[in-house]
DNA sequence: ATAGTATTCCAGAGATCACTGGAATACAGG
DNA sequence: CCTGTATTCCAGTGATCTCTGGAATACTAT
C-alpha cells in the first residue's frame, strides 16, 4: 500500500468518526449517554424520535466506535465506548461556541445569561469539597445520579427540590450541578434555591467533564449522612456504569 | 422560544459543525491548513483535487467559520480560523485512534512500527531545547517552515536533507519533527539519519500540537546560527501567519 | 483594452442519508 | 406453548452531498 492509500484510508476513517456526530439527534443522543446508559426506549423517550429511527442512529453510532451495549433480559443499553467521545463532543462545542455566533449567543441568553453569579469551576469545587465547606447537590433525574455522580454530592433532582429543603442547611454554601455546560437543570435550581435565601452557585460543567478532570466519582444510590440509614448501598469510585438496582 | 427550540437550535449548530470535518477531503485540507495558509491552487495541488472541488470544499469549511481567508492579489489564501479547530481534529483523530483498529494498525504499521525509538515528546523536548543540548531540525517543505516553526529549529527540508549534513554537528544529538502524528516526513529522516552515524530521534507531534501547548513559535525564514549571515530576517512569537516573502 | 490566471458560481448526475412503516427476531412471564 | 414487549431488519421516498464541467467574476500584466 502506498502513501497515498494510507493517506485516504487515514483521512476515511477520521471523516467517518465525524460523520457519526453529524447529525442533531445523533450529538443529543450522545450527550444523553454521557450521563449514563440508557436503553433504546429511554432514549427515545427522552429524545422525541420514534423507536425505529433512534435504532438506526444508535447502530450508526455503534458503527462508528463511540457508543457499545450491554443486553438484560429483553433491553439493550447502550453506552459511551470512551470519555475520549466526551472530549470530541466539548471540541465540537468549544469550536461551535468560539466561531459560531448563534451558539454563543443562546447559550449567554439561556444558560448564563440567567445565572447571575459566576459559575464555580471544577478545579475549585474539588478544593471546597475537600475542605468540607459546601454541600453539593445533584439536580439531575435520580438514575442519573445513580449512573455516576461527584463523590460526596446529594441527590436532588429537581422536581423533587421543595421536598428536600429541610434537608439542606442554609448556613452553609450550596453548589447545584446539571449535566454539563448547556444543561439548564442547575440554573433553575439556583433560582429557586436563591429565592428562599440559600447562598448557592452552579458548576460550570457536569459530571463527564468532572470525571474527565480526574476528580472522584461515585455509583449507586444516595449515601445519606444520617445514622442508621438503610438507603447505604453499593458505592464505587471512578466508574460511571450503572449498577443493576 | 422554548427550551426544545433552543436544543435543537444547539445541537443543531454542533452537529454542522461535525458535518464539516465529516468528509475525508476537507479533513485532509484542514490537516493541511493546520501547517500555515495555503492558497487555493495550492491546496487543490497537493491533495489531488480538482480546483471546482477543492474551492467548494473550502466555501462549505469558511460557512461552518473552521476556516478564514485573506486576498492577496488574484490569490485567496486560507487558513485555520482558530487554534480550537486543531484542538478538534486531534480530537477526531484520538477518538478513532482508540475505537477502529484499522487506524491504530495504520498507524503503527507505517508510522511508529518503522522507527524503532520512542518518539521524544513536546514537554521532553522543550526541556532539552532549554538547555541547549539538542539541535531540532524540520524536514517539512520550506514554506512551512516559514509558516512558522518551533523556536530555535533549523529548516532541513527531506529533499534536501543530504546538502544540509554537513550543517550538523555529529556531537548533539538531533531531533526530527514534520507535520504531526501522522506525517512520516521526520520518520524518513531519522532513517536516514541514522543510517549516516547520527543520534536521532522524532518528534511525536507537529507544530500545531507545539503551538496548542503554549511553547515558543517562531516564523520567516531561518535565522542561521553563524555569524554575519544575510538570511537574518522577519521573526516573531508565537504566530503562526506566514508573512509575505 | 486584451490576454491570462485564480477563484467562484451554477446546474446536473450519481451516491448517500434520514425518516417511515411493516415485518422479523429475541426474550420474559404466564 | 403463547402473548406481549423491546429491539432490529428491510424497503421505499424525499432530501442532501460530492464531484464534474461550463460559465462568470476578479485581478494582473502587457
Amino acid at each position: 500500500m502506498d502513501h497515498r492509500a494510507v493517506k485516504d484510508r487515514l483521512y476515511g476513517a477520521w471523516a467517518d468518526t465525524a460523520k457519526a456526530l453529524a447529525s442533531p439527534k445523533r450529538v443529543e443522543l450522545l450527550d444523553l449517554l454521557a450521563q449514563g446508559e440508557r436503553s433504546v426506549e429511554a432514549l427515545a423517550r427522552e429524545t422525541g424520535l420514534t423507536i425505529n429511527n433512534t435504532s438506526s442512529h444508535l447502530a450508526l453510532l455503534k458503527a462508528a466506535r463511540l457508543v457499545e451495549t450491554r443486553k438484560e433480559a429483553q433491553f439493550v443499553f447502550y453506552r459511551l465506548a470512551d470519555d475520549s467521545v466526551v472530549d470530541l463532543l466539548r471540541g465540537v462545542q468549544a469550536v461551535a461556541r468560539r466561531r459560531l455566533h448563534e451558539v454563543d449567543y443562546l447559550a449567554r441568553t439561556y444558560l448564563e445569561g440567567r445565572d447571575p453569579l459566576e459559575p464555580v469551576d471544577a478545579a475549585e469545587l474539588r478544593r471546597r469539597l475537600k475542605t468540607g465547606e459546601v454541600t453539593v447537590i445533584d439536580v439531575r433525574p435520580a438514575l442519573e445520579y445513580e449512573a455516576g455522580h461527584i463523590a460526596g454530592a446529594l441527590s436532588v433532582p429537581l422536581e423533587h427540590l421543595d421536598e428536600r429543603l429541610p434537608d439542606l442547611p442554609k448556613s452553609r454554601p450550596v453548589v447545584a450541578y446539571c449535566r454539563g455546560p448547556y444543561c439548564v437543570y442547575a440554573i433553575e435550581a439556583v433560582e429557586r434555591l436563591r429565592e428562599r435565601g440559600f447562598k448557592v452557585r452552579r458548576l460550570a460543567e457536569g459530571v463527564p467533564d468532572w470525571r474527565r478532570a480526574g476528580y472522584p466519582v461515585a455509583a449507586g444510590a444516595e449515601l445519606t449522612l444520617r445514622a442508621g440509614s438503610a438507603a447505604r448501598r453499593r458505592h464505587s469510585s471512578n466508574s460511571q456504569r450503572r449498577r443493576t438496582p
